[in-house]
RNA sequence: CGGGGUGUGGCGCAGUUGGCUAGCGCGCGCGGUUUGGGACCGCGAGGUCGAAGGUUCAAGUCCUUUCACCCCGACCA
């Protein structure tokens, strides 16, 4: 894509009304628009850094079975009745809305009522489990207060997974299944070596921990007690004398930390199938009851803590699988030999499968290289008559110092070598 | 929801104890000089001061109400 032809504009000052990071960031490099507090907007950058996270959920999702499907965001009642979380005295933080008619409708906070309802059309034998339905799509939670820019906000995306087996062993191989392929996302996003699965409170079902997935941060809301060793943590809330004799760990053994939830898995038992009428036979014709996972990831709760996370004090740092653009290719000058070698690397860069933003503006190389600092594509590559004349062009990655001299028709060459 | 704070061109800000056509920087448009880390000069467009009501000869400045946003706390399947 070409810089002339991007809508958005970076800037050199942050919004006034941002104080966390990640909102001044990715405000100022034009990647998100304020609708609201706790409502953004995802613009071209942002929308394509949202979907590549989304992505790497998507494959690794589809890696252990998921169906994707969509949910509708707009909820009956009853439903919700049935399970007892209609009532704002049960869950507080519902948006609701009705029909002209004055029928009353929920809007979408979660969807374990809508899915096992949709799944009662289908699912009667034991042949028909187990199985993994998710969504990735906006949800809403009326907050008392968003906070922190992508952290918290009252609508975001989140992908939701919910698994429905047969008994109890069934269920805990999926969910292990499951947390292990949370692991490689996480992996696979730049922060596994900071992020722990960890014990947490099981809501509902207290007798039982959950799991969450805590990445380590400074601006974490929670505090959780990390095992380097074992690579596992325990959240506060359940951080006892008790919870560390049963899962066999050691005080001293753990260090206190900030986490920022980026992951949230937990055993639903048969809660909620059992309240829809949701069952199967087995192979003699006796209905059971089916037992439910769920399984959420913040994806634009990730875009914030990535940005945050991956930054400097000139702007943003991509990491190569989340990065909106491959390349920032910024020719200098406006003479016809460095344009035609820009647009003809462009094309270059681009047929190699390379994406490529093109900084094709007639600004000065100041401006080019902030934006490029700020924006922060994995790569950025300078072309100029000065190197031209060799025949070379510069590439220097976001995150190091040195540039480097390359021929000008080696540079995908070069840049699918250095691939991470 | 409790406490604290802030709303002035697109963005960041200044506006003394109320007083004249509401300023500055960035950005934007035009012209020119520049051209490897957000250049410089000149000209220009753009705001009725969050909103509503009130006090006053006079309100961005005072009062009331209200809305929005930020922070701390509480809350957070």
């Amino acid at each position: 894509m070409k810089v002339s032809q991007l809508f958005t504009k970076t800037s050199k000052t942050a919004p006034a009304d941002e104080v966390a990071k990640n909102a001044q960031l990715l405000i100022r490099a034009g990647f998100i628009h304020k609708e609201m507090a706790g409502v953004y907007a995802y613009l071209p950058l942002g929308k394509r850094v949202l979907d590549n996270i989304a992505n790497i959920v998507r494959e690794e999702m589809d890696a252990v079975g998921g169906q994707e499907v969509q949910m509708t965001v707009l909820q009956p009642k009853d439903i919700w009745e049935k399970t007892d979380r209609w009532d704002d005295a049960k869950v507080d933080n519902w948006f609701k809305t009705k029909l002209a008619n004055g029928t009353e409708l929920g809007v979408g906070l979660t969807h374990e009522e809508p899915i096992v309802d949709a799944l009662k059309d289908f699912v009667r034998s034991y042949k028909d489990l187990p199985l993994c339905v998710y969504q990735i799509q906006n949800k809403f939670r009326n907050e008392l207060r968003a906070k922190s820019g992508l952290m918290r906000g009252r609508e975001f995306v989140m992908k939701d997974m919910y698994s429905f087996a047969r008994d109890q062993e069934e269920h805990a191989k999926i969910y292990e299944r499951i947390a292990e392929a949370y692991n490689r996302v996480y992996k696979r996003l730049g922060i596994g070596d900071i992020t722990y699965r960890t014990y947490a409170d099981g809501g509902y079902f207290t007798e039982k921990f959950s799991d969450e997935f805590q990445t380590i941060s400074p601006i974490g809301e929670d505090t959780i007690y990390v095992h380097e060793g074992k690579r596992i943590a325990i959240n506060e809330e359940v951080y006892t004398d008790e919870t560390l004799k049963k899962l066999g760990l050691n005080k001293a053994d753990l260090v206190k930390k900030n986490g920022v939830e980026v992951g949230n898995i937990f055993p639903l038992e048969s809660k909620y199938t059992d309240a829809l009428e949701l069952f199967y036979s087995d192979e003699k014709g006796e209905q059971h009851s089916i037992i439910m996972g769920c399984y959420g990831i913040g994806i634009s709760r990730l875009v914030g803590l990535l940005a945050e996370h991956f930054a400097d004090d000139k702007g943003l740092v991509w990491p190569e699988e989340i990065a909106p653009f491959q390349v920032y290719l910024a020719p200098l000058g406006q003479t016809e030999a460095v344009t035609k070698a820009a647009y003809d690397m462009y094309k270059n860069l681009t047929a190699h499968g390379i994406t490529v933003l093109y900084d094709d503006r007639d600004v000065r190389a100041g401006e080019k290289f902030a934006d490029a600092d700020l924006i922060g594509l994995p790569y950025r590559v300078v072309i100029s008559e000065k190197s031209l004349a060799d025949g070379q062009c510069e590439l220097k990655r976001r995150n190091e110092a040195e540039t480097r001299l390359i021929k000008t028709e080696d540079i995908a060459k070069v840049i699918i070598s250095m691939r991470t």
